[in-house]
DNA sequence: TTATGTTCTTCTCATATCGAGATGAACTCA
DNA sequence: TGAGTTCATCTCGATATGAGAAGAACATAA
């Protein structure tokens, strides 16, 4: 095909015989976010095998590629590795509300022990979910509190920390994590994180377990209802005050912004700059 | 080593005989941007092979994942064949000075008519370089204004399209495009086009190119000197006046800050809110 | 029941930022 | 030399933000 048929041997070889070229394998790892009791918890699974057996790793596995299977898309795969390990879906489409998103590629020579695997990390938002039921190869799943993995900015976890994350998956949860902040800023991502029908002060609560800081209450009420098509109200008002007092807030859904105008910037961004 | 060990044939399978699983390759694609001539121009080599032959395409090609040569990491791979296809760092480290960041991973199955094909795309940011010379498996190889492409918001190209892109080329550059004009916004990435010295018109020729509408020049002046780290004075002025008159503008270089505060939102976003 | 403290929601006010326009000086080109 | 263009700065009204205050509604404990 090719006018000299040899000046490039591996794009040659691999149009005529996937198997002769070099072996690598693809997976999907998600990183998937919800908040409990205020705080920001992530989805991990325990390993039940080698490599890295015992310790903790964001759910995922081996993409369907079209072999002997039927071929899967990229985000397909995220979903049913998060199904089968820890048995959300199962449980009347759990997983149908949850905003997937892809969070970048990560194949780095050596980041798995057994051969050469590229994998696609995807990351979720998701409402307050059940706990999980381990499957597949895991040995355990849970949502686990981000705040209890001692994650450093470098995408490292700190001696001490209990909870020992697999491979290179400290770094890709703590990228995760760096996304989910941004994108609060610019995106009604945050309902997201709330169920249908949301009080401000609830979605004021995802921020602040999301950016670790306390926000001003009249300053991000009259944000939220100054940026159009962020929240729409339902009319309706809550049926229970505050947890320590209060007067019962009303109720609100998503809008249909697609994106936040002006943004929602967060206070201590100062640091980040340089 | 699981204790069912052929609960996931699959996994158990991919851990010691990686051949036998489904065949996949990973491979890498560059969007490549610069202006010339106050417009935005795209990277794009002309395929001298099979499939989608003769038409064009983003440089790119297959990963080195560590079979019979050398393992890479993924930007290494990125930045060899933007070598390769173009030569263009052959000519005295050219490719030093551009940014290049991960754009995203394109894999639904049948993206490729051979085979299963991962690819990792990236995207780069550069100043003004030479002509490139086809290379590779490249037939030609040529910035070609991204105006000329036809693309539309969906990722398509409009019929009557001359220059046809191969494979779903088309809708990686849009994302890369839309990547740009977003990191314009909040990042000062716009100095990446420029060379080591540039004045503000030609940082507003940079701004105004990537997103294609005329901005306010007192403004925009004033906004680049307010944003704390965005550029730094040289003291220096430029020994030419405005191509069509106006006093010498004075010289700039990059700033230390790595995202700007506050951004500078461009106009016209009111459309893409919703 | 009453008292106390908390929270929701809406204000106010000073400050910062933004869009649009105007101005004068410096420069190119005819 | 004159006309037109551009750089750089300034003004002004409109808009957004941070910090604080205040009243009403509610939970909890005495």
């Amino acid at each position: 095909m090719s006018p000299e048929p040899m000046r490039d041997e591996s794009a040659f070889l691999a149009s005529y015989d996937p198997r002769a070229y070099d072996p690598v394998a693809v997976t999907v790892d998600v990183v998937a976010l919800t908040i409990r009791d205020d705080a920001l918890h992530v989805l991990l699974v325990r390993r039940g095998g080698a490599p890295f057996e015992g310790m903790w790793a964001l759910p995922g596995g081996f993409v369907h590629a079209g072999g002997r299977r039927e071929a899967e898309d990229l985000p397909d795969a995220a979903v049913r590795e998060l199904a089968e390990e820890t048995g959300l879906s199962a449980k009347g489409g759990l997983l149908g509300r949850v905003h997937l998103e892809q969070l970048g590629t990560y194949g780095t020579p050596g980041r798995d022990p057994r051969m050469r695997i590229i994998s696609v990390a995807y990351l979720a938002f998701a409402p307050e979910l059940p706990d999980p039921e381990a499957g597949g190869d895991a040995a355990d799943a849970a949502w686990v509190p981000v705040g209890a993995l001692g994650l450093t900015e470098s995408g490292d976890q700190r001696p001490g920390t209990t909870r020992r994350l697999a491979f290179d998956h400290a770094r890709i949860l703590t990228d995760g994590l760096e996304r989910a902040r941004d994108k609060l800023e610019y995106t009604p991502l945050a309902t997201a994180f709330c169920g249908g029908e949301f009080t401000i002060p609830e979605l004021r609560a995802v921020y602040e377990a999301v950016w670790g800081e306390e926000l001003h209450a009249g300053n991000f009420h009259r944000k939220v209802l100054s940026v159009p098509g962020f929240v729409e109200s339902t009319g309706a008002t809550s049926d229970k005050g505050g947890r320590r007092g209060g007067p019962r807030p009303r109720l609100y859904r998503a809008g249909d912004a697609r994106l936040l105008h002006p943004a929602l910037l967060r206070p201590s961004r100062e640091e980040e700059i340089r």
